[in-house]
DNA sequence: TATACATATGACATATCCATCATATGAAGA
DNA sequence: TCTTCATATGATGGATATGTCATATGTATA
């Protein structure tokens, strides 16, 4: 199988890698999960692990696209680690997906099999 | 390996799943560069696949979750299918992407390595 | 330094995703 | 109906992503 990203698309370059990237980090129920957390308040490693009731290292392994992206800060505080969501992105990010949701998503957020 | 998507994680569990398919649908090079072709008028199946370059099935795979999702409609004419931007959803979504790049993805468009 | 706590990293098995090929469906005109 | 054009569908091999286990790194305190 080729890779398609390595095809050059009709699309700008920049923009094309950024959404892929942004939309893949996000596109995965763990660090979805581990992002809504982080909205009720920043957490350290442990303090997620315990509320998703995931282990550590597996919350660990998804923490760092999500840094690397910038959806969550790090800050460290002692032998801890500080995760706090990037509200700028991440609100109005979150927003756009509801709207969608409601006007589009009716059957409890699953999207419709049909076209109309 | 267990299924991570049917455990309970302590998150609407509609709004996990839909944003969960949100992102998955988008995070696609391919799917990304035909909603970005589809940015510029409403196209049928081949001529996005001949913009893009690529073959018409493949092209006609990945405009199934696009359209399941609502981020593109579609129209009979024919023995076309006319397939049109959800400009109320996509246009604040690549808005909101937009401006996270600008802020923290400073090397055309790749996300930071480090942390700060 | 030794120990304990907090977190990150590496390797690996497997589940998932995806492009490709072949084929089927559908619609319009001869 | 037969042919052609437009699109969708099904099966499949293979790449990628992801959770798990084991282990390493790092930090503070005794």
């Amino acid at each position: 199988m080729k890779k398609t990203s390595d095809k050059v698309f009709n699309m700008k370059k920049g923009l094309s890698e950024t959404c892929n990237r942004f939309f893949t980090v996000l596109g995965n129920p763990t660090r979805l999960a581990t992002l809504e957390t982080l909205l009720d308040g920043p957490k350290n490693v442990t303090q997620i692990a315990e509320t998703l009731g995931q282990e550590q290292s597996m919350i660990s392994h998804n923490l760092r696209p999500l840094v690397e992206c910038r959806f969550v800060y790090v800050e460290r505080r002692g032998k801890e680690r500080v995760y706090s969501v990037n509200h700028g992105t991440v609100d109005p990010l979150l927003k756009v997906v509801e709207n969608h949701a409601v006007n589009y998503c009716p059957s409890g957020g699953r999207c419709l099999a049909r076209e109309g």
